[in-house]
Order: C-alpha cells, then sequence, then structure tokens
DNA sequence: GAGGTTATTGACTGAACGGTCAATAATAAA
DNA sequence: TTTATTATTGACCGTTCAGTCAATAACCTC
C-alpha cells in the first residue's frame, strides 16, 4: 500500500548515536547526522521528527547495546570483584587506546542535558537505575543484605562515573587504576 | 595615554562564567554572553580575542574562586572525614535546594571539551591536581605514607565527580549520599 | 496495472551563529 | 590644547543552523 523504508533504522541510529557519543548534542549539526546516516535531510526528519527525537533514540539505543553489555557482563561469570574491575579497566584500556574520545554517552548526556531536558533525564534515570540493578545483582553473592547491596551499588555507579570525567579530563590513567582498587576494598 | 577600560573585568568574567556554567560552552550564543556581561560584543571581542578564550578565561576564574574555595574549606579546619563529608554534602544541598543547574563547571568541562580542545584539557587537568592535592592534604593527619594519601585522594575525586554526574542526570539524592557514605568508610 | 500511500529528494527558508570594522569617544602624556 | 592611543559602539558580514515542502519515486493492495 505504500513506498517502504529504504534503510535499516537500527544502523541508522547507529551511526546518529556515534555522532551524538563523539560530539554532543550542541555540537552535532544536521550535517553531521546526514554525513554519517548517508540519508537526506527530509529522511531523518520524516523518521524522526527533529534532532531533539533523534538524539532521544540515541540514547535509547545506547542504553540497549552499550549498556545491555555491560549488564550482560555483569550477570556473566566470574566474582563479584572481577566484573566491578572490569567496569573501570574498559574505561582505562579504552582511555590508553585512545582511539575514540566520546567517553560514555550516558555521561556525557547527564552533563550536557540531563539538568534542562525532561526527556533525557528521564533516560539517563532509567539507564542509570538499570545499571545500578545490574551492579546489586552481581553483588548478590557477596552481600545478603539488600539495603546494603543498593548502597554500595549507588556507590560503585558513582565511581565509575567519575573514573569517566577523570578520563575525559585527561586526568592521568593512574587515577583510574586508583579509583578501581579502592572501590574493590569495599566490595567483599 | 588611551582611554582605560569602563568595565570591572572581574565582574565581567564572572558573568561569562555564571553563562558557561549554566549552559555549556556550545549552547552557549555571543547573545548571551552579551546580555549576561552587559557589555557589546565588540568590547568582548576587544578584551578576550574570541568566544574559545572567554571560555577559557571562565575556566580560570572557576579555579581561581569556586575551586580555591573548596581547597580552603579543605586546608580549615576539622577532621578529614568531615571535610571529606562536606564536598558530598555541597552537591547533595545544592542538588535539593535545585535552583542552579549548572553541576560543577570542572566536570562540565571534561566531558563536553577537555577531550578535544587541548587548552580546555590543560585547564582541566590542573585543576583536577589541585584539588587532588588539596584532598591529600586533608588526609595528611591521618595518612603518613604518601602514596596511599595520593590513591585516596585519587580515588575521591572521581566519586566527587561522579555524585556530580548522578546529581545532574536525576539520580536521587539517596544515591549521592551513598556515595559519601561509603566514601568515607575507606577514609581513616 | 491502476490507485492509494508513504518515502525520497534537493532546493529552499528565515533566523541565529561567531566574528569584523569604521566611526566615535574617552583618556593620559606632552 | 594637542596628540597618540585605546575603548566603545552598533551596523554589518558571510556562514551555518534546524527545519520545510512540493515534486517525484517506489511499493502494496486490489
Amino acid at each position: 500500500m505504500a513506498r517502504p523504508r529504504q534503510f535499516d533504522e537500527e544502523k541508522v541510529i547507529e551511526s546518529l548515536m556515534n555522532v551524538f557519543w563523539e560530539k554532543g548534542y550542541e555540537a552535532t549539526s544536521m550535517q553531521d547526522l546526514v554525513a554519517a546516516s548517508g540519508l537526506l535531510k527530509g529522511s531523518l526528519y520524516g523518521a524522526f521528527g527533529d534532532k531533539h527525537a533523534m538524539y532521544v533514540a540515541a540514547l535509547r539505543h545506547y542504553d540497549r547495546t552499550r549498556i545491555q553489555s555491560g549488564i550482560d557482563m555483569l550477570n556473566g561469570d566470574g566474582s563479584a570483584r572481577q566484573k566491578i574491575a572490569r567496569l573501570f579497566d574498559n574505561v582505562i584500556e579504552s582511555t590508553r587506546r585512545g582511539l575514540f574520545a566520546g567517553g560514555c554517552l550516558l555521561c556525557n548526556a547527564s552533563l550536557e542535558k540531563a539538568a534542562t531536558d525532561r526527556e533525557v533525564k528521564n533516560e539517563v534515570r532509567t539507564t542509570i537505575r538499570r545499571l545500578k540493578v545490574a551492579i546489586m545483582g552481581a553483588l548478590e553473592t557477596r552481600i545478603a543484605n539488600e539495603d546494603e547491596a543498593a548502597s554500595l551499588a549507588a556507590f560503585i555507579v558513582s565511581a565509575y562515573f567519575g573514573s569517566r570525567v577523570l578520563a575525559k579530563g585527561g586526568a592521568p590513567a593512574a587515577m583510574i587504576g586508583d579509583t578501581r582498587d579502592r572501590c574493590l576494598q569495599l566490595v567483599p
């Protein structure tokens, strides 16, 4: 009955996400999104509505893919300490390689837009909660008391986000290593 | 010999800083800066050169004032634990009041610009170092070993930055309280 | 294959962007 | 008071911004 989409929506969202991830919301122009997606402006607007909606779609995609793979790791095999350590090691590793300057899109969105954008704040809040719950799950075998697991998980999320700020701020990698090690001191 | 400036440069920088602090670099327009400073565009360009230089001046001003008052607190009276706790309590308090959405300009600059802007990265790095050294100073009475104080200080900076991300991301205040409390577990 | 529906296309819009500049004003030194 | 120097002013610049739209194309259903 109607002409079908000629692009793979997931792939397009992935490409939009990569731009927002690397440059941030404000520094990203529609030209950037056009170039990255391979679509023309009209198609992007037809599919998403406006730039803001593209950003929100990118945040959801980040949650569904990158955050989810972190959650999968936390739900997978290994000790709680190993899993928590791996969170930080990923930060150290990607800093050391230095190929991609984006850091963590969740942190970026929190600082750039969440405070003044209801929709972004909701997305960010939801994702933070998901991450925290997954960390609680990883702690489950070691901490019986749920409140204690929750407070430790909140703290770990915080330290993790902090390490993302340090990494992007150009702090020495040793500071992130220190953060990881001190964090692990609190993980039984 | 020449016409003198008709404005108080410190006050102008303070007003520029407040705009960048609240809106970020990219979302701030020259119109915003003109409106906030009370100067005309030409005067701002005459005094600073370009928007980027205004931003760097704002970062330096933030270091000289807001960060410095944090450092003064850390150098002041009280136990190490009290001082560290106060860092986080400031975050909780300003989140609770909810009047100003800016958060911490140092964190904002780290995530928004440091990764792709040499000058900003240098400013940020310097300020992080200053903050870390001040925290080491606060720990000095309790931790003799300098390396140990350094690693704990790095960790505290990280957790503090993380709490800034949580706050702006709209996470519940309890998560910041948890971060503070867990942090204090490691402070002797 | 005709008709209905939606996707694609690229030219187009007005507004806002960062930045410039010639004219004017204000000052201190001579 | 003249002169040299710098600050202020506001009009102005070309560019880029996010977003629109009428024309065309592609597809599915009947």
